[in-house]
DNA sequence: TTGTAGGCGTTATCAT
DNA sequence: ATGATAACGCCTACAA
């Protein structure tokens, strides 16, 4: 019995005699044997997994995206590593490194910066990649997204429609592409509308969190009545249910003193305090979509390029509806 | 110029005149060159990565989990991927097996059922792993968990100190041991009161989510109205949210009509429609603590195995208190 | 049916 | 300072 057997026994059964083949799973499971993935990687040039890397994992919008991402891979037979880049462009930096020299089959990211040099970087030299929940403005690379200054858009147009005309914009950092575009779109909608510009507040968080939510609202408090909006539309859910916290904590109400909009629906923000009017976005599609790029690319030498962009839509309940 | 230089270059950049090494970093860049991690591992027999094998990645408890692992996997400069099972033991295992051949440095698991034999297989073969959220009864593993009995007591015992006498389970499957233990301390803490026991009503959800909350909310209401119970402690805080979100759709008061204890104490528990009292896990530490324990299990050659158990605590809110 | 040999990319040792 | 070489574990073509 020699070591090419025991290969065959692992990839080939039917080529081993039965009993020299019991006798070598035998002696396997005794000796708690594993196959070195790493030996046979180098070997075989490529892996069977995937990468998701991900803005904050802590956010409910992107594990569902992670889930649509999951459900494609399973499909692909594939293995969906999870690697939380926390905002930190270092971090995301190193799990970039780290995936490619892994060699694995593709990566999905939805990246701090999706205008950084290394995404392409990545790409010419030969991992897949696929940038998900941003356009990528140069068409080197494939990307999945909403058209977040759509859906800022409507979530505005709506408040605009239930008659509000002193509008809050809460959320940031500006140099956060998704809170751009929808400042972007609320300001269009805004200006259409023939309203004032100076009606229309900005609100800068230094982050999307329920934390910097509650302090937005604090903020808002504080204004003089006369200046003070009467609707917020929030950068996403995160932020929204913050506001709505600790607006109905000072005892305000929800929408009779301030109306407020989110962004992502979330399950919990049908769930919250005062059912969240918010703009939704296709999530598990999202990652279900960006998935099956990157195989396309990692497995069709035809591939091509694409900018899948998804469109948004306004789920109104009672935060604005009273 | 020869391979044994380029080498040279990567991992003893002093050992090589500048001209030479500047000449081949050039190259590296020109050409794309990525380090195989395959090929290093295969040589050095081990890796720099951790994994969290969670049960369910949407659930908030389990990314502050992760956040806790991550902290302490920086500090050792180790890199941490994210592996979602989902609930399934098929899955769990898959992963479990492809981390083994990767040969990472370490496991942690939330596990499906962690009596399964191969948990204790891993170890034996080699990879340290860690169950975390779960003690492990014979000791063969670390693990670090909270008192779930003590937490579902202290969640009972609050609900009989408000004066509650007929009070609702609501969470499941049993098989879950988190459930089951909470629903033995909810039990204990009830006899020890000295209530009878069929006033003690378990709701059984097929799923701890919200949409099972709501679920349970409606066969709530439909129970007449002397038998229905005034109070529900619930297994997480998902249930808890989609209970009260159904509660309060359909025309009922929190706490008036009916008290709500979750469990988690998750971030969205503060922001619910009521706040919501929930029994809180320290849920960063545990995932800290984990994490120092199976790099002391991969770096320590006198390592013990260790169960570590925390103690939860009980945070009343407004969902209780009125 | 079973055994043998070469090579995947990297690193460390040893010799130049 | 640089170059040659063996070894890590696995897989596959080929030989016996």
């Amino acid at each position: 019995m020699s070591l090419g057997t025991v290969s065959n026994v692992l990839n080939r059964p039917d080529r081993v005699s039965d009993r020299t083949r019991s006798k070598v799973e035998r002696a396997m499971t005794e000796l708690g044997f594993v196959r070195n993935e790493s030996a046979r990687q180098l070997r075989a040039g490529q892996s069977r997994v995937l990468a998701y890397v991900v803005l904050d994992a802590s956010n409910p919008f992107f594990t569902d995206v992670a889930q649509g991402i999951e459900l494609a891979a399973d499909l692909s037979e594939l293995s969906l590593f999870i690697c939380n880049s926390n905002n930190s462009s270092t971090r995301e930096e190193a799990y970039l490194d780290l995936l490619q020299q892994q060699r694995v089959q593709g990566i999905l990211i939805t990246p701090v910066d999706p205008g950084a040099d290394f995404l392409n970087e990545v790409a010419r030299r030969g991992t897949p990649l696929v940038i998900v929940d941003r356009v990528q403005k140069d068409l080197a690379l494939c990307s999945v997204a909403v058209d977040d200054v759509l859906g800022g858009r409507v979530a505005v147009e709506h408040l605009i429609d239930r008659g509000h005309s002193r509008v809050a914009f809460v959320g940031g950092p500006l140099s956060i592409g998704q809170v751009e575009d929808r400042w972007r779109g609320a300001q269009q909608a805004w200006a259409e509308a023939g309203l004032p510009q100076d009606a229309l507040v900005q609100l800068t968080t230094s982050a999307l969190t329920v934390a910097e939510g509650r302090g937005a609202g604090e903020r808002l408090a504080g204004m003089p009545a006369r200046r003070r909006p009467t609707a917020a539309f929030c950068a996403n859910d995160l932020v929204a249910l913050g506001l709505l916290q600790q607006t109905i904590a000072s005892g305000r109400r929800v929408p009779d003193d301030l109306a407020i909009v989110g962004y992502d629906d979330i399950e919990f923000a049908s769930a919250a305090a005062v059912p969240l009017t918010s703009v939704r976005q296709p999530r598990q599609e999202l990652g279900r979509t960006a998935a099956e790029l990157v195989v396309d690319e990692a497995t069709n030498p035809d591939h091509t390029h694409t900018q899948v962009t998804f469109t948004p839509e306004l789920v109104a309940r009672t935060s604005t509806l009273g």
